[in-house]
DNA sequence: CCATATATTAATACCAAGTCCTAAATCAGT
DNA sequence: ACTGATTTAGGACTTGGTATTAATATATGG
């Protein structure tokens, strides 16, 4: 029985086994088709969907739609970094506000707290969005962050041109929490009808 | 004929701004089969499938297998997603190296230069991965953007550990572009086992 | 007004990569 | 030899197409 059972388990570990190797090679390469993987097994493709079935993967084509729909929310969140935060009000060359809510693709998924560069970002476009320009662009920056924001928080970003020259400003941004600081940055931006940065 | 052609520009017309449409649509959202296409212009389907090719449009399953292969090549990235660019080399506490190309989404569309927040994203991120510990976070940094960066240009960038404490590391990091610097900063990071920012 | 493009619709056969279902064959162990 | 699990096989149907051919507007040029 012993020897038989090892007889018996080596057939079911083919197919454990089989199992195994099948969730494997789709991790690595979820584009494989059941004809594929009938051929690496040396199984018949029904085998392979009868494995499928019991293990729960989707076909091919269900599994490429998931990873396409994970992509494209990713796409859109993309598009929308290119505006970071919806500006409440601008006084050209003078100052401006902007609002930034801290979402799940702000943070990081362990502790919930944003990433820095958000709140840089939020800055740095505020900063860039209020002079009068053709082209404007950072110059260098110095900031400060001054406590973690969290998942769900609303960063008021309020922009203020310090020194207003030709062809620099200084401006200074700090955002906010409910009235708290958060970040605090000191932007020099150029402005010129080429270039710079 | 000029009455004639207006009638008859009025019905080409009818076309281009369906193909338009159709382009648009897309864009916004990829997943929509001719079928559905066809419901929303009130054509029948054979017309969307003309005006795909036309328009050089690839079908459904196409268009989502490639979003999904993009997205797999980012896939193996999302864990490194915490990181914009692709981490090239890490010695934890000590160096780290990572690139970023400069890709539409990344710049302005007025003058293909690089959005700061980008280069500091990408700067930033690899300071942080490059710490040891549970929690890192971004407390100060002093950044100088030296030189536009362009639309397909590579940035290299370059972090080092300058001081090494227990809770708090300072990190330079300088991005090149084939050898030249074009961003430079140093970043003030802070390891926890809880937070801080 | 008729011929001639251009645009649209229809109809058919075919494909990939499946699902779902039923039935048969194989095989291992007792 | 029988039982139960496993594996194959087969056919019908599905989606979302391609490719091709043909018929039908529709419009414009002359």
């Amino acid at each position: 029985m012993v020897i038989n059972k090892g007889v018996n388990s080596a057939v079911r570990m083919a197919k454990k086994e089989r199992q195994r190797q099948l969730v494997k090679a789709l991790e690595e390469d979820p584009f494989l088709t059941d004809e594929e993987m009938a051929k690496r097994c040396r199984v018949s493709i029904q085998t392979i969907r009868l494995d499928r079935m019991e293990l729960g993967i989707p076909e091919l084509r269900e599994r490429i739609k998931h990873m396409a729909e994970n992509n494209f929310d990713g796409v859109r969140s993309l598009s929308l970094e290119e505006v970071i935060g919806e500006v409440v009000d601008i006084q050209l060359d003078q100052s401006g506000i902007s609002m930034l809510e801290i979402k799940k693709e702000h943070v990081f998924a362990r502790n919930q707290i944003a990433r820095g560069h958000y709140l840089f970002a939020q800055a740095n476009s505020l900063a860039v969005a209020i002079v009068d320009a053709e082209v404007a662009l950072t110059g260098s920056a110095g900031i400060r962050f001054v406590r973690p924001v969290r998942l769900g928080e609303k960063c008021l970003a309020f922009a203020k041109v310090i020194t207003n020259g030709p062809s620099r400003l200084q401006i200074n941004v700090q955002t906010k929490v409910n009235g708290e600081v958060v970040f605090q940055g000191v932007f020099d931006v150029y402005r010129t009808d080429e270039e710079g940065q």
